[in-house]
DNA sequence: TAAATTCCCGTGAACGTTCACATCAGGAAA
DNA sequence: TTTCCTGATGTGAACGTTCACGGGAATTTA
């Protein structure tokens, strides 16, 4: 049926030996043998099955280079909000750049549900490590290193007891860039609009928020699931119940939501009250007006978590994991 | 280090191949036997090797049920933009539900570039298919079916030559629906905004355009890149000129930039220009205007094409190509 | 009681590589 | 000449499975 490497030495006169060697192409062999391999292969369209070569070499991870990785997206995820693909994107590009291939997984709802599609992408075949994008529970974490052996964690927490690396963006000094940015623009009745409770990013926004609840004369935080839709729908039951802010915070997602809902109450952005997002995704800057916002390299996010799990992979510190950080940075539109 | 199936069936006191039996469930092993060499591989912690079963079962793809298929992405497509997030989750969705596991991979700008990961990912494993979104040339899916013995192709052309399943959205009809929608308003000068010129939808675009033309004062047609960016400027540039339209098409990506641009220039929407997008991305729901647009069943489109694959893994009929389509329908908001 | 059937289970071989080691020619150093 | 090295290639074994058999005990049928 297909053609094995045997086939290749006979054909080309050389043992099976002579032909790895070739294409490991480590100048071990004859110039001139190399060659004729070379020319036996290629004329037989000989193409090295990646389950025996796992097998046999295990770790050593050359050969064609074809060395995957799982890109697992946690269920917090909301990858249609663009930012979520942006570091799927920075992480897709790194890893071409180095030969890796990534092989997308989006974790369904729960744990339970999720898993037994993991457990076939683990399956099929050892991957060199995993990327696990937002929130993961120890749980899950340590489930999945069993298979993956080297985990990297991006804008997520990483569990400290776990040896796990990790790239964050600095979202707790965002957050309070961002509140800071309010404040300074005349900002004392703050609408907060933030994630589920047990969300990270939801902590890191009250942590930045409790850091200046003194300079404010009302702080109010409302709970979403991170859709535009809540988010109008939050504002629009806020405002009918005459409760008025002057400021709001939430991510772009968010912010976006409460941007059209201001619209429809005819509330005048930024002069009667001033919106800033967080994230900085691509539609942010076309809105009506421009959100202000706190912009987050989600490529970077992507690509330095790649790069960290190359680093694991090529040195062999599995005992050191790492933590980037990623920095956020205010990028004033209209909004505010 | 890592333990076998040897080291399992020595401790269960069984053979190497009632081990396997018992792994694969189909009742041929003594409950009581069953019993005892699961409850061995627990606690042995036993992970079966998937290079060594990828090295031997070849194609049989039962055993663990690990059927994975790769969804790839063509170059035109522009992940971030909410579109093929959605088909993306509609075939996941699908996917899961019957047991089978995604693998998706993105398509860099050119074939050459993006070969070495998809070869990757074939090598991996021998995948039970693969699901195409977007535009790929006749070369790119022959080459591509040669590793992945049955492929669907959504949202972009089917070559008839080749014996490939298709799912499309009705865009002809789509497009036609929005430009008849303009004309319904009073449209008479009309600007167009489509991709390059030798994407598919762009030539669906302007085949709907020809249909209507007649009916028009002038029609003008803008390529761009597909970027709300662009857009932009496109408007910017055209307005700058003088010419001045009462109606613009594009999809909703182009709309939403060109829907900022004239609220730069001050145009009123729908009063002066009228605009209508086609995709029903999320974002369009939140404009200001909200826009007027084609929707199209984004999930149903990445489900129809997991749900075609399955049916040629499960029947043989790899000679009859199906060819699906997804209606589109108008969702009239605000934008005209 | 012999023969046939059914139910379980085991054995050896093979899959396509790579690893560790062996071989072997030819030239340089002693 | 002998010894030692170096560069180029070959050999047997092993990796962890699954497949195609084969076989024995228990049960049914003739």
């Amino acid at each position: 049926m297909s053609v094995s490497i045997l086939d290749v030495a006979l054909k080309a006169d050389v043992s099976r030996m002579t032909v790895t060697r070739v294409m490991r192409q480590d100048g071990s062999v004859n110039a001139q043998t190399q060659d004729r391999v070379m020319r036996v292969m290629r004329q037989m369209g000989y193409v090295p099955s990646p389950a025996a070569r796992a097998m046999r070499s295990k770790d050593k991870l050359r050969g064609t280079g074809a060395l995957c990785f799982a890109l697992i997206f946690g269920a917090d995820t909301q990858l249609a909000d663009g930012f979520f693909c942006d570091v799927a994107r920075g992480a897709e590009q790194a890893a071409s750049e180095h030969g890796l291939c990534p092989l997308q997984v989006h974790w369904q709802n729960t744990f339970e549900a999720s898993w037994p599609r993991l457990q076939s992408v683990f399956s099929i075949s050892s991957l060199c490590g995993a990327v696990l994008v937002g929130q993961f529970s120890g749980r899950e974490i340590k489930n999945i290193q069993q298979h993956a052996k080297r985990v990297v964690v991006v804008d997520g927490p990483a569990p400290e007891n776990l040896p796990v690396a990790s790239v964050e963006s600095d979202n707790i000094s965002g957050c309070k860039l961002a509140i800071q940015h309010l404040l300074d623009r005349g900002v004392r009745r703050l609408l907060i609009l933030t994630g589920p409770p047990d969300h990270y990013f939801s902590q890191a926004t009250l942590s930045a928020v409790n850091y200046f609840r003194s300079h404010f004369e009302r702080v109010d935080i409302a709970n979403t699931d991170y859709t535009a839709q809540t988010a109008e729908a939050v504002i629009h039951k806020v405002w009918a119940k005459g409760r008025k802010y002057d400021g709001i915070f939430g991510n772009d997602e968010l912010s976006l939501g409460a941007l059209r809902a201001l619209a429809d109450l005819q509330v005048k952005v930024p002069q009667k009250v001033r919106v800033i997002g967080f994230d900085d995704i691509p539609h942010a800057a076309f809105s009506h007006p421009r959100l202000t916002t706190i912009s987050i390299d989600k490529k970077q996010l992507g690509r330095e978590a790649v790069l960290g799990l190359i680093e694991m992979v090529r040195g062999s510190h599995a005992l050191e994991p790492v933590k980037k950080i990623i920095r956020a940075k205010l990028v004033i539109r209209e909004s505010t």
